[in-house]
DNA sequence: ATCCAGCATAACCTAAGATTATGGATTGCT
DNA sequence: AGCAATCCATAATCTTAGGTTATGCTGGAT
């Protein structure tokens, strides 16, 4: 019945004291505003304006339009304002969930940048591996994943989980055999994993032994996963002691001292992608692809040949 | 660019989690709702609405809309309110201006009527004579002017004042000689001017003056005015002293003691009338109309055929 | 008396915003 | 896995709100 146009109008007049007034001061016509009151008039059934002689006043009804007017247009201006403040990154929110080896290296230096080219952005961040940031992303809490896959089966095993979704290729994680000094095979300058299928194994999250389980089985052994830990830190500290091999993605080990160990690439390598992960809506959020630029450069990837959407449409 | 349909729908699907049940709840089509978000994502260049699998939700920016609608359309919702009540005669104003005569009687007769009618309509009574009531109705700082015209002259005079208004006879006011109880003329059933022009005069107001000025002009004679006043009550006071004689309207006679003064029928009679003066597109808001029929009631006219335009379109 | 200023009206046009009909994609169920 | 149901998107169509230009009318000023 009443819409924010005709209150414009009416505040118009009230502060103008005339139609071609209002019309000039909305840059409208006169004729315009003239029928616009008219409508008005007949849609709420009362009588708004005065018109005495050639001069219009407004009546008791039109007052009390004219003064909600201000309100609501306010609050509409403020609306507005905000809406483009997100839109020009000078407002907005990113809520980031990222697996916790990132978290030491990735993601501080992403919101680094992040700040650095947006100040006024809030970020969230959360600690979260990927399944559950996953299902945050496709619950609505959680605007950018930081997920990682390892090559081979566990991609597969992926794919049915960032369904709906898309994915930025941030990185290549090679993913390393840490053995003590002391070990016999310290020395060598590539680690064929059969040849450690004697030794003790620790293992760290879920995901990443089944991992190891996976290139052992091809390796034609059973690991005999002695510790449990999906502390990196302690994992290379276990190594230290010599109370075991682990497997550890370089992310972690350019990010953690490791003097007294032996880091021995894998032969045949093997590596597991740093995926960023949003949904394909949230990707034109400002302050999303903000983020995912952030995320890219941080990764020392080009944010333009990055884009690459893992799992297409079924078909 | 963002108007009150535009909040009510973004409040909808916040409110009901998905466009279907938005159309419902606002009583449209599902395709309403869709085409709704998409003109205002286009319109403010930005995502308000993730679409996720067939589930929506709102982005940042959407749930910035949706928190602003309600106060807006809160605010849309009062003012609405405000009208219909206007309209329905549940609140408004009326500014009244009256001529001091009327004050005793009419006035008070009218607002308790209108009272009884319409408890919750606010009336502002105003005392002043026609000059002053019809510029304050000009001016916009009086809804209605009681006013009266004096039968003759009067009439003529205040046509130009009248112009542009709408007038409604209430009442013809017999004017009658009020003399001294000793006066020779007393026990007379009616009386001729021409008789009374060696007698001392006592004149009220400067319009009424000028009707007692006529009225002796036509009948051959210049009374000898000793005293103004424009209060009724002294005047009757000053003829009961026996200072002189006085042309005193009926209005007054009925709500004023006058027992020990003779009242004369005027030969020939004299009357003024009593009008009430609108604007006519006052003339149509509740709350005046209501006013006005008080007017009639009180004067006991029939509001049906007093609705009489003195002045009419100057062709 | 005449001219100017300001509102109303008519005729016309664009586009917002609704509808129905339909298609595509996801999700739950068997 | 296939099937059905659900939900959103799109196309085609229609109405009407709301704008324009052109013009008439009337009150007020010179």
């Amino acid at each position: 019945m009443i819409d924010a146009a005709g209150l414009r109008v009416m505040k118009a007049i009230a502060d103008e004291g005339s139609f071609t007034s209002a019309a000039n001061a909305l840059g409208f016509t006169q004729p315009a505003i003239s029928q616009m009151v008219r409508r008005l008039e007949q849609r709420t059934g009362t009588v708004l304006v005065e018109r005495y002689g050639r001069q219009v006043r407004l009546t008791e009804a039109g007052q009390v339009l004219a003064r909600h007017a201000v309100g609501v247009l306010a609050a509409l201006d403020a609306a507005e304002e905000e809406i483009t403040a997100i839109a020009g990154l000078r407002a907005g929110r990113v809520r980031l969930q990222a697996f916790p080896s990132s978290s030491a290296t990735l993601v501080p230096k992403t919101l680094a940048i992040l700040k650095a080219k947006h100040p006024d952005i809030t970020v969230t961040f959360t600690e979260a591996e990927p399944p559950e940031s996953l299902a945050a992303l496709r619950n609505g809490d959680c605007d950018v994943a930081v997920a990682f896959a390892y090559e081979g089966a566990d991609l597969g095993e992926l794919e049915e989980d960032l369904s709906l979704l898309v994915t930025r290729r941030l990185m290549d994680d090679e993913v390393r055999l840490v053995v003590p000094g002391a070990h016999p095979h310290a020395g060598d300058s590539a680690a064929s994993l059969a040849d450690f299928s004697g030794d003790e194994w620790i293992a760290g999250c879920p995901r990443c032994r089944g991992h190891l389980l996976s290139l052992a089985d091809h390796a034609g052994f059973r690991p005999n996963v002695a510790f449990e830990t999906e502390d990196y830190v302690a994992q290379l500290g276990l190594v230290t002691a010599g109370l075991g091999v682990a497997l550890v993605p370089d992310l972690i080990l350019n990010a953690a001292k490791h003097d007294e160990v032996a880091t021995l690439p894998l032969s045949p390598a093997s590596r597991r992608q740093i995926l960023a992960v949003t949904t394909p809506d949230l990707q034109r959020v400002p302050a999303v692809a903000a983020a995912l630029d952030a995320l890219c450069e941080a990764a020392g990837a080009d944010p333009r040949t990055s884009a690459a959407e893992l799992v297409g449409a079924k078909a």
